[in-house]
DNA sequence: CGTTCATTTGAGAAACCTCAAGATTGGTGG
DNA sequence: CCACCAATCTTGAGGTTTCTCAAATGAACG
């Protein structure tokens, strides 16, 4: 195989996607691409699960790697004494199970949240596929790599930002993750309990309610009469104006 | 080339630390091999470093990992409001740089505390030598595996235990570093100020120094004559103690 | 020996947590 | 369809932890 091979870029396809802004546009198709190469290059066992679903389990032995092809997952780290930390939460074109190349076990316990569609991946199939597909060798990097550079930003949040602001971060990296899928950003569902968010940002349930309450009276966010569950976000610069200034006064004063 | 190279694990040698618990010698047998393996068969650049040098910036574009033989190392995530975080600190056998292959341009500023040694690794020259010696593509996927894991840990300290807990938690981590590289771990000297270990654990400076106190009035560590840098830790099991127990009084007592 | 930086320690303020009560939601069986 | 139950969510009051501000001490270096 040639050098030059390991190089070539991932296939293009998949353009119906023009009137999106083009960073939107660029993961979408990323994502679309990536999953279309494992699909032609790789084994992979399809694996429907459902909400409360464990897909692996700490110091179980790592053996596959999971592409989320559908749903929603959650990772959550528990450590010897009992505390529990949700440390990650994966949408389509995620993977699962990057944690346990190190030592062989999966560190942390992998829950679907959601009905969804997983595809396993040997480890050693993976390895023997990259040598005719070198493209995959550099899409787990760039996994990896994205998800060690999430990690980090998560840790900047939860030290430097007050609990509100990193309620209305979430918010808008919610928003954010929906949309490089394609998915409309400005009204979702939370499928998490406000625990479970407390729990990822490092505050208790008590908290984020009285954050979103907040930000609904800023009027940075909006319920829906459906429920409090329902988030309408009429702009997503308000929420990172939010973050900034520290006020949900002065971010809605800032948009007009 | 056949699969069976690719699974063939990293050569082993130097089996001159018997005396050393099982963990610890195999943690440094790991990176004494990795170094030797990455010497042996990748084109790398050494660079020596000096304290305060920049190894590289945010948005400088990606080319290069990093590998430390020598010298101490942080990371540092700047975000665009200018709040600052160190996401890592890194010894001999690490790797820096993982951060930059998500988007081809780094994601953190990489600082020297101390004189040390780099050896760059083009990422194109890797991924050719790994067509040729697979236990380098082994050895990188479990670098940026531990990796995330130690990041998942953090997450996990900083969201649920005090700040005493965390400053406990940290010489901890700090003897185990010390001790997977061969190096005395009863007695060190914390290379870094209370502001910068304080922003590294999410706390201010001020609570750093209040909780070492509280740790050497317990007798869980004692401060060296020579200054307020150099640590005792007469057992490392204290600190553990200390973490789960919440209180240095407690702590001492439950070593005797 | 003085200047500068780092560290310690205290007192008061702020953010967040805990506890508790009531409201809302979603599901279930009558 | 409605009533009821369990789980979730909101909101308030008070307590705890951590931060901020300030001053004094200690260490490093010319």
């Amino acid at each position: 195989m040639s050098y030059a091979a390991l190089q070539q870029p991932i296939p293009v396809s998949n353009r119906a996607f023009a009137s999106l802004p083009s960073a939107v546009e660029g993961s979408l198709q990323r994502i679309g691409d990536m999953l279309q190469l494992i699909e032609q290059s790789v084994p992979i066992t399809k694996r429907v699960v459902h909400a409360g679903d464990s897909v692996y389990q700490a110091g179980q032995e790592f053996e596959c790697l999971y592409v989320v092809n559908a749903g929603f997952f959650k990772m959550v780290n528990l450590s010897s004494e009992g505390r529990e930390q949700v440390v990650g939460l994966h949408l389509k074109g995620d993977w699962l199970g990057l944690d346990g190349m190190a030592t062989s076990q999966y560190g942390c316990d992998a829950i679907a949240m959601d009905t969804g569609e997983l595809w396993a991946i040997r480890y050693d199939d993976l390895l023997r596929a990259s040598l005719r597909t070198p493209a995959l060798l550099t899409a787990l990097h760039q996994t990896m790599s994205r998800e060690l550079v999430r990690e980090q930003d998560s840790m900047l949040s939860m030290c430097t930002l007050s609990a509100d602001a990193r309620v209305a971060g979430f918010l808008r990296y919610w928003a954010e993750a929906l949309a490089q899928r394609g998915l409309r950003t400005d009204q979702f569902t939370l499928r998490m309990t406000r625990a479970e968010i407390g729990n990822y940002l490092g505050m208790t349930l008590e908290s984020v309610s009285r954050a979103l309450s907040r930000l609904a009276r800023g009027d940075v966010i909006r319920f829906s009469e459906k429920g409090r569950r329902d988030i309408h976000i009429p702009h997503v610069e308000a929420l990172t104006a939010f973050m900034q200034r520290g006020s949900a006064a002065t971010a809605a004063v800032a948009l007009h």
